[in-house]
DNA sequence: ACGAAAAGCTAAACATGTTAATAACAGTGC
DNA sequence: GCACTGTTATTAACATGTTTAGCTTTTCGT
């Protein structure tokens, strides 16, 4: 018989599990970075979207997408949120007139001034604790796991 | 003066970003695991919540949450949609009245059952094709961010 | 030039993530 | 017994994740 004990053993813990032991991570480093967003108001995500438009010269929703690592639909929203708030600007290409070119306007330039380097502090500080070596090979073998199953 | 391109070199490309590297890997692993479990109109979430209930013997949201690695509000709801499609119980706990338990019932056992060996191929599958060593490094220092910085 | 197929983006619907506020109950000190 | 405080769980409000459908524009084959 199919006895429940048999299958219960095949899987992790969930300090094993590897989505949730993913999961876990990224709350992990997410959470000081999110705290310090939300004193400017801007989300995890809007924040992302503005880094990458801000290190372009105009720049395309679907490359957007695909630097900033979200789907469309999500990112419909976040740009228009952004475009709301006065951080970037929408305009019709007009060459392919179904592509938009996304820039940063000045406002959004001053809010990633004023925390680009808090961002910065946050993302060496978690590197410096667990030490420069285990950081890389931890970037290595999820970058290696991305790369798998084609 | 504050010239961009110092600040932009200080930051890592996408793919040496912790934060999106996360993303990615975790996207990696549970794109098929989502394929799955649509075809019994299960989301990732439900069937996470779902396998800590069964694995229990009469367990509350907040344990619930902690093992599956959700905030409560969200658990709220997917416990109530676990309960509309029949697959848990809840009861008050008789001692203190503030806490409930939750149980899983004869169709939510059916469901694993009929489920439970597709999911464990697919974490199989992954592990082998990274690397059975690569694999458990990788959980080790997953866990290793997770307890850092207390 | 024409129609089919593809590309770029948006809308809609549902589920979850996230934070803040609230309700209901339990324990504590007085 | 009563106010005080902490715990458990829910609700509300907004943002994103996810899938499917739709619209506009372009590209391609013929």
């Amino acid at each position: 018989m199919g006895d429940k004990r048999d299958m219960k053993n095949r899987l992790p813990s969930t300090a094993r599990s590897l989505p949730i032991a993913l999961l876990r991570a990224r709350e992990r480093v997410m959470g000081p970075i999110r705290k310090l967003l939300s004193d400017v108001d801007l989300t995890e995500q809007q924040w992302r979207v503005l880094r990458v438009v801000q290190e372009s010269d105009g720049i395309d929703p679907t490359e957007i997408a695909d630097q900033a690592c979200l789907l469309l639909p999500s990112l419909t929203r976040i740009l228009q949120k952004l475009d709301e708030k006065g951080l970037i600007s929408r305009e019709r290409d007009k060459v392919d007139r179904r592509r938009q070119i996304i820039r940063i306007t000045a406002a959004g330039e001053k809010i990633i001034e004023a925390n680009i380097a808090a961002s910065i502090a946050i993302v060496d500080r978690t590197r410096e604790k667990m030490g420069e070596e285990r950081y890389e090979a931890l970037l290595d073998l999820l970058n290696d796991l991305d790369e798998i199953e084609l």
